[in-house]
DNA sequence: AATCTGACGGGCA
DNA sequence: GTGCCCGCCAGAT
C-alpha cells in the first residue's frame, strides 16, 4: 500500500520484516531470504536480516537463521545463547548453533502463510 | 557525497 | 559438498 510519495522503505520495510516473523508459528523456523522474498525484497535477503537489527522483543528473531539453517544471528542476542535456548524451547532441535531437521521445521511465508490462514491449512509436514 | 559495512543467497570451480 | 565472488539495498561513518 503506497503510503505516500515519500520513500515506501521509510519504515514499512522494517514494519513488514517484524510483522513477518511475527507470524512464525512456534516450533518453526524460516530464512531470511524466505522473509524477503514473502516482502517482494527476493535478493535483498542482507536487508531482512539487517533490519532485525531493530528488531523489538514483540519479534522471534530466533525463528529466523540463514537458508542453511545456520544461527548466524545468535551473537546479536544479549546472551547469544538464548537464541538456540529459545529455539529449544520451542521444540526446535538445535545443535552447533544448527538447525536440527530444518527442512521440516522451515516455515516459508510465502507458502505456508499464503494469505488464507483463515482456511484450515493443509496437511502439514508432520513435526514427526 | 563517497566509501565501507552487514543477523544473506546463489552460482561457479 | 565446500569455498570464493558478486549482487542486493539501506545505514553508519
Amino acid at each position: 500500500m503506497p503510503r505516500t510519495k515519500k520513500k515506501q522503505t521509510d519504515k514499512n520495510f522494517f514494519t513488514d520484516v517484524f510483522d513477518v516473523a511475527r507470524l512464525i508459528p512456534v516450533g518453526r523456523v524460516t530464512s531470511y531470504g524466505a522473509i524477503g522474498q514473502y516482502l517482494g525484497l527476493k535478493s535483498s535477503a542482507r536487508m531482512v536480516g539487517w533490519a532485525m537489527h531493530g528488531c523489538p522483543k514483540d519479534v522471534p528473531a530466533h525463528r529466523v537463521v540463514n537458508s542453511k539453517g545456520l544461527l548466524t544471528g545468535k551473537h546479536h542476542f544479549n546472551p547469544p545463547e538464548k537464541m538456540e535456548r529459545l529455539l529449544k524451547k520451542e521444540g526446535v532441535k538445535v545443535v552447533n548453533d544448527k538447525i536440527v531437521a530444518f527442512n521440516e521445521v522451515f516455515w516459508n511465508p510465502s507458502t505456508d502463510l499464503e494469505l488464507n490462514e483463515t482456511k484450515p491449512r493443509k496437511k502439514r509436514p508432520k513435526t514427526g
